[in-house]
RNA sequence: GGGCUCGUAGUCUAGUGGUUAUGAUACCGCCCUUACAAGGCGGUGGUCACCGGUUCAAAUCCGGUCGGGCCCA
């Protein structure tokens, strides 16, 4: 029969509007059977990514699985489009640079175009058969999420923990913005290691190398080994700056490597990470030589140009003056900005940060009391917080985030924050601030915003504002999120409830692995290998698709496997033919069971029931899917309605009517076991057994009558029909001519039995021995 | 360089000390058998990455090597 999936799952898309799986069971309320979810908000940067299309169906499995187990499921619906993503792709889409037009404006324009992404976003997420509540999406850049995330903020001041310091900066110079340690990433490049010549006025001479000698203009030290000969031959001596002529000491540090280079180098600020250590510890001065858009200002040779081009420009200077001594190619690490690959720039500028290197105990207890799954994955957590060394910086340069809600009063440099009741606020607009202390109404704003975990790391919050579980919602039940963001949402989730409520977010996290192209590799644009989820659907089905996703634990990586799609969609069209034929026999009363290959599938099933119950409530997709599914397919389908299938045309009445009464229970339980990893033809297969509403309203199945022995002989039943099948098989193919089998057995088959192999296999002439073990022996023609 | 993790037929995958290593997919043979040829039955295909150790017994535990992934430096 042709069975369009597609145009199916769309009937039942339409069905589901007005079931409304997302209300409220105050019922279940009541009993305090709540199952809430920490839904992962997609960033809003166009269209949905076939990693969602793999873990977000985790989630829905166990909402449906909860719902089904009599528990009030709460599952929001999110989208994050607050923060650079999201600018990304606005300014992707509308072609053009927010830098260049009106921060108002700009804002403005995110909230447009993201929204109406949003939409397509939601639509995608509906056709996988997520059951969120899309009637109340939230979003982080939505008033809402700014009052909480503000509010926030002002209780971390109150609390000590928020602070603003002059620090180290990472800044990324085409992106305009401090960046955090988690943005960035490192890679690998070949640099000209140059020797530059330095001289002192008393004629000493030496030799630094460097990979940025761009920089030379905010020299500011000449640094040794302490083991190194010229630390005790010059110590204390002045070297003049080549091309800038100030005058530089030559100091000793750990940190400087003997063997690297010329073992002496030029302590710039700031040309890396030990630049700005030994800056530090030695307490030297400042030249500031690059802007924050990362051009050179040293009014001088290299005024006004960008690093790149500085850094060819000093070379053929230096190499002019005769300075330059070698030049080496060397492959060394730069750290640059995960989102656009530019090396960063280090910096010293007021920034806003978060306390949290005095609570690594606190934090890897917290992290203890969570579930995690797989439980490897808390070591993760663990390490990244006991190897965190710098505080948190919040701040961020940029134009759609979360605005830091503090004014500065220029007259006494009060911090003057607003009251809680006008949250939330934007200090970029909102002007009329007096300073409480001065009584000055000359105040600055901030311009910073937040970073975007700041409010991400609340979604807890966010989501179960006004919802009908807000009171005593935290720590929700479950989060799902994927491995390579554990130690940026976790964590500062885990940290964010530390401490405002010292409470762990969520009882559970699931973790979920990455999707690469049947290659294995990454998928990314420049590579061409993207696949687009609604494609898979549109070819698989959403069940299809739900169901390649359970084809492997949820922590694994996966690849976009044709082989297991296909399965998927296979798995869809054998449930509904297999119900097609299940729907033909009569619907029958309750009737006592005594026919043993009824017997022996309630009890197959019992025990399908139980081992993959067990794997659902250990967030075990995959296991469970592969119980339900060997069940279905090689016991149920491919033995017991061969077997029912002859015995259902010519049975007897009471036969008849038991194997109607038996097929059509054991098939409800299936379509129950089936329904949360596959919504759209469950709910289809229940409506062709003739039951109203939805399978999802159903209670979760339970075992039957227990028939242990029963079905333990009833099984070598069936390994005698799989033997003859084995049998007959290998003669056609040689093709042997045969005229019926002779069974031997050692289990005194019954007359019953006997006439199950017969009729099941249509084999007339098939005659049974007693024998040592089972045998078949072909009967010549 | 560090942490975690993975390595099982062409491909994907089950299997945390005990028969002949699970299943899928691909391939081959047979069968249009009244739900399903998008199916059924049967078959070919594996020194369980490599080396060493523990053990009566190792895919499984331990150590090392090589290779992949993620995160971090």
């Amino acid at each position: 029969m042709d069975f369009d999936i597609p145009a199916m799952e769309n009937k039942i898309l339409k069905k589901w509007e007005s079931l409304d799986l997302a209300s409220l069971n105050t019922e279940a309320v009541k009993e305090g059977k709540i199952y809430s979810i920490d839904t992962p908000p997609p960033t809003v940067s166009g269209e949905l990514h076939v990693g969602h299309a793999f873990s977000y169906p985790h989630q829905d499995i166990s909402a449906r699985f909860m719902r089904m187990n009599g528990y009030y499921v709460f599952y929001p619906s999110g989208f994050d489009n607050n923060g650079l993503a999201t600018e990304r792709f606005v300014e992707k889409t509308m072609k053009l640079s927010l830098n260049n037009i009106p921060v108002k404006e700009a804002i403005e324009m995110c909230e447009r175009i993201s929204g109406e992404a949003i939409e397509n976003m939601k639509n995608s997420l509906m056709k996988l058969g997520l059951s969120q509540n899309f009637k109340n999406s939230y979003i982080t850049y939505s008033t809402k999420s700014r009052k909480i995330s503000q509010g926030f903020f002002l209780d971390l001041l109150k609390k000590g923990i928020a602070y603003r310091n002059e620090g180290m900066t990472i800044s990324c110079p085409t992106c305009r913005t401090a960046i955090s340690q988690i943005e960035m990433e490192d890679s690998e490049r070949e640099t000209d290691f140059v020797h530059i010549i330095f001289k002192s006025g008393e004629g000493g001479i030496i030799e630094i190398a460097t990979t940025r000698p761009e920089m030379i203009g905010a020299c500011v030290a000449i640094a040794v080994n302490p083991k190194d000969p010229r630390a005790e031959e010059f110590r204390g001596k002045k070297f003049v700056v080549p091309l800038y002529g100030h005058t530089v000491e030559l100091i000793t540090d750990e940190r400087v490597l003997l063997d690297k280079g010329t073992g002496a180098e030029m302590v710039c600020t700031f040309g890396d990470q030990t630049d700005y250590d030994i800056w530090k510890d030695h307490s030297l001065r400042i030249i500031k030589l690059l802007d924050e858009r990362g051009f050179i200002r040293d009014d001088g040779p290299l005024n006004g140009m960008k690093v790149e081009e500085g850094r060819k420009k000093v070379k053929a200077l230096l190499k002019e003056a005769g300075l330059i001594q070698a030049v080496e190619k060397i492959r060394h690490n730069v750290n640059t900005h995960e989102r656009c690959g530019t090396p960063i720039e280090i910096g010293v500028s007021k920034q806003w940060y978060l306390r949290y290197l005095d609570m690594k105990e606190k934090l890897i207890d917290q992290g203890r009391k969570i579930k995690w799954t797989p439980e490897f994955m808390r070591t993760r957590y663990e390490n990244w917080v006991m190897g965190l060394k710098w505080d948190w910086c919040i701040s961020r340069q940029r134009i759609m985030g979360v605005p830091i809600p503090v004014w500065y009063c220029k007259n006494c440099g009060e911090m003057l924050l607003p009251d809680r009741e006008e949250l939330p606020v934007d200090p970029r607009f909102d002007r009329g601030r007096t300073c409480l202390k001065c009584s000055s109404t000359d105040t600055e704003p901030e311009t910073d915003v937040l970073d975007t975990w700041f409010t991400s790391s609340t979604s807890p919050t966010i989501s179960l504002e006004n919802s009908p579980i807000e009171k005593d919602g935290i720590p929700m039940s479950s989060r799902f999120q994927g491995h390579d963001i554990i130690t940026t949402w976790a964590f500062t989730t885990i940290y964010r409830y530390l401490v405002h409520f010292d409470k762990i977010p969520w009882k559970n996290i699931i973790i979920s692995g990455n999707v690469f192209d049947s290659k294995g590799q990454k998928m990314s644009k420049s590579k061409g290998n993207v696949v687009y989820p609604m494609e898979l659907v549109e070819k698989y089905g959403a069940d299809g698709v739900r169901l390649w996703g359970t084809s492997s634990a949820t922590w694994d990586d996966i690849s976009l496997k044709d082989q297991e799609l296909t399965r998927g969609r296979r798995t869809t069209i054998k449930l509904y033919n297999a119900i097609n034929l299940i729907s033909s026999f009569p619907v029958m009363e309750k009737t006592p069971i005594v026919l043993p290959f009824n017997r022996w599938i309630i009890q197959e099933l019992n025990e399908t029931i139980e081992k993959s119950t067990e794997a659902f409530f250990h967030n075990d997709y995959a296991k469970a899917r592969m119980e339900v599914d060997s069940f279905f397919w090689s016991i149920f389908c491919d033995n017991y309605l061969e077997i029912i299938k002859s015995f259902a045309a010519r049975g007897t009445e009471e036969e008849k009517n038991e194997i109607a009464y038996v097929a059509r229970e054991v098939s409800l339980k299936i379509l129950k076991l089936y329904a949360p990893i596959t919504p759209f033809i469950t709910d289809e297969c229940y409506e062709m057994l003739g039951h109203k509403e939805s399978i999802h309203r159903e209670r979760w199945p339970e075992k039957g009558e227990i028939y242990k022995t029963e079905s333990e002989r009833f099984q070598k039943v069936i390994e005698i029909l799989s033997s003859v099948r084995g049998e007959r098989s290998r003669l056609k193919s040689r093709k042997e001519p045969y005229a019926g089998f002779i069974v031997t057995s050692n289990l005194n088959l019954n007359d019953f039995e006997c006439r199950v192999i017969r009729e099941t296999l249509r084999e007339d002439n098939i005659q049974f021995q007693e024998g040592e073990s089972i045998g078949i022996i072909p009967i010549k023609q």
